[in-house]
DNA sequence: GCTTGCCCCTCACGCGACGTGAGGCCGTAG
DNA sequence: CTACGGCCTCACGTCGCGTGAGGGGCAAGC
């Protein structure tokens, strides 16, 4: 239990993933000064000064600046609400530019000429549509507005919801065939890690992507599970064919762990 | 139709969102030289120019260094489609952490003692337990798999998939739960951006996120939108009481967006 | 014609968070 | 006694810009 042992420099970066550079860095601004020093001037680090190092990184993970993280380990009256509503807002910043750059690249994809086709010109709304997230102005006016303000709202809202008919028409087009090519394959016996049920996973989870939210390859087998766990669901699904959702759900986990 | 119309400096930093001064900085060091000047010495960025801005800007958002940017579009190698593939699926990813963290900080700010009255000083026990939703090792698996490498994949491998039949059990009984909550609210008559009805929806959200993946409030608009627009998924969902599918949806939205 | 704005230009220094040697001390092992 | 690995302290380099300073171009209004 009295793991008193101190540790030097090399093990903590080895032990922290950090150089011992960066521990220096930390001493010089006061940042993680080790608790003593050998009679040689060797950095002698406790178990305490690793706990700290531990926050120091979680903070500098959240992008918070190395003085401000100093500052809040060292004034107790720091206000941690208003640090941790910051980070939130930056984080729903990086999140919305994230989702917005997501867009941006698929219209990008929209874009590319296809097969061997020439680039035509852009409309200037596809041109903004290419930057869709970058400008910062934009989610200014959906974060400081409380994420609620009519205008803003509706922007965001264009993926969110507020599809129209004929989009759900659409989308139900597109669904149907990749259902319908997935009980084809389930009919004649096609492995569920075989090339084609990895194709109609792809497809179905690049539909999820296009239509509802960012769907990575691990994401969608989370979305696999809810689909065979759900009974309701799976009712549904297997009218295209006996344990078509099972099938469908193996070949979404066959499909992100190859 | 001929948009071959060049911008101006300020007009491509506000269209990106990036600073005038960047747009000098990435002509000095050569990553995007504007395809011609005016007489007056001008940058005259064309749309060709925009194009391989973004491809910048999305390259820089994903960590790579601006040499290593320059190297990789100058390499006549480069494959437009390939490249905007591969980042749909790193911005996905990236997506996905920063949803986490997100979702960390929640927690953490859930877990803060409740308004200024007993807001003494914390002790660094407590301040340790509000992060310790947040361990690094969790992203570090996919940026450097530094600290955790089996214990965090294993966490993250338990999760997408084995569930047993008990498991399933406990499952159905709590969405059982939650979805005739929801019916029975909708009986009654409660409007979708009541107190009770974000209750059902942040209960909803928890469920997902337990069983599931990830789920924030967004994406959970998103996953509303799969529900609402799942004519399958609708008529099954509707069998708790007409209409359940689209009341669902909409308490979602005013969870997430209120 | 001249000023007023607004946009543009080129230096050029500053900054945060380290990287990267240079030059030297400490202690143990051969 | 020397080699070696780990530690130390300067101190300058790097990356991706921010931030002025100092000045030109050009259309509109006085």
């Amino acid at each position: 239990m009295a793991r008193d042992h101190t540790h030097q420099v090399k093990e903590v970066a080895r032990i922290a993933g950090v150089s011992v550079r960066t521990l220096h860095h930390y001493d010089e601004i006061g940042l993680l000064v080790p608790s003593s020093r050998t009679r040689a001037g060797h950095r002698s680090y406790t178990t305490d000064d690793l706990l700290r190092l531990q926050q120091i990184l979680i903070r500098r993970e959240l992008g918070m600046p190395l003085r401000e993280i100093k500052r809040s380990l060292d004034d107790p009256a720091f206000d941690w609400r208003i640090a941790l509503q910051r980070q939130r807002t930056q984080l729903a910043e990086r999140a919305e530019r994230t989702a917005s750059m997501l867009r941006a690249v698929d219209a990008a994809l929209a874009a590319l000429p296809t097969e061997g086709e020439t680039m035509k010109e852009m409309t200037p709304a596809q041109i903004t549509d290419l930057f869709d997230g970058f400008d910062p102005s934009r989610h200014d006016a959906e974060t400081h507005q409380r994420w609620g303000d009519a205008d803003a709202y509706r922007e965001s809202a264009r993926r969110t919801s507020g599809y129209t008919r004929a989009d759900w028409d659409r989308y139900k087009a597109e669904a149907h065939d990749i259902m319908s090519a997935a009980a084809q394959l389930l009919q004649a016996g096609a492995p569920t890690d075989g090339d084609e049920a990895r194709a109609v996973a792809e497809r179905h989870r690049l539909l999820i992507d296009r239509w509802f939210f960012p769907c990575s390859p691990v994401l969608h087998t989370g979305l696999a599970d809810l689909y065979e766990g759900d009974v309701r669901f799976g009712q549904n699904l297997d009218t295209y064919g006996q344990g078509l959702a099972t099938w469908l759900a193996a070949a979404i986990r066959a499909n992100a762990g190859g």
